[in-house]
DNA sequence: TATTGTTATACTCTATAACTATA
DNA sequence: TATAGTTATAGAGTATAACAATA
């Protein structure tokens, strides 16, 4: 039986190194077209392959201020991967929209981002996979499920 | 059967989610006494409470640069969490120790940390947890095994 | 007046390259 | 000359508070 305080350690402790990780495989990658993106733009990029959002919806997706997305869109528009245009029904709202640019650099680093891990996990073997990927969906369930909480919460002015 | 391309995907989904939930959960943990410290300051605190080490060593063993390193401890001396002096045996190195404040602001955000972390896991079922448990082991000894093999690829010089 | 987004400010984490001190 | 560490420089991610534009 394993108690949650134990879990808890164990997840402070393996986060940073995976992070580290992840990081170092994700920057090893060489990418021959583009600058070598992080882990948060392939993420960003990620979410508005599907469609557009404004910069709030965004902040709220990525879990980060307005602040902070403004800024980091800055950097993808500066890089010509994002659109930023005001809405005409609410033209205090900005539309984000990838480009066609930032559509080929994300599909190609999103590729070379798994690959780098892939081969990482290649080194498991089929039981350690399995374990591995069960606890990364109840870690992904659980924590998509507080965002979620928190972002109602947001909106449902829980302020002190 | 689960491939190693799917569970790459998801540990690259699931690693900035459970990045921010853990970041969040920490700092709004109220600590009474201290300003609240980072994951990575925890750890580098952590790392020390054992036994001190020369700014290299706890460079090569948290996994930065020197230079990333060199800063990250003028913030904990500058705190008064961490003390820096200069080895006698050869001048060069540094030895960093744990400070009685250290001591004591490591081991009272720790408890925070677990505990804001310990909260969340207590979401889990029994078997949930125990799932979880198992995959952060194998991914801990996985990244664990990684860097150490990087580290002695530094010092045989693999550089190119 | 309320909402959306940007900017000013400040901090941490990160790396490479140039440099200092020591061996 | 080689090694340990610091500093100069640069960039990304982060937040709070003050602000501008729009509704």
């Amino acid at each position: 039986m394993v108690n949650a305080r134990d879990c808890a350690r164990l997840l402070l402790e393996t986060l940073p190194i995976v992070r580290r990780g992840v990081r170092e495989a994700m920057r090893l990658q060489k990418v021959p077209v583009h600058e070598p993106l992080t882990m948060d733009q392939v993420r960003l990029l990620k979410i508005l392959r599907h469609e557009s959002h404004s910069l709030g919806e965004l902040a709220t997706r990525h879990g980060v201020t307005a602040s902070t997305m403004s800024r980091s869109v800055d950097i993808l528009v500066r890089r010509g991967w994002v659109s930023r245009t005001s809405d005409p029904a609410d033209r205090r709202q900005v539309i984000l929209q990838l480009t066609d640019g930032g559509r080929g650099a994300h599909a190609e680093m999103d590729q070379h981002a798994e690959e780098a891990i892939t081969l990482l996990i290649e080194e498991l073997d089929d039981l350690e996979r399995e374990k591995l990927f069960s606890g990364l969906e109840v870690l992904h369930a659980l924590l998509e499920r507080k965002q979620a909480e928190d972002a109602g919460l947001a909106l449902a002015g829980g302020g002190s």
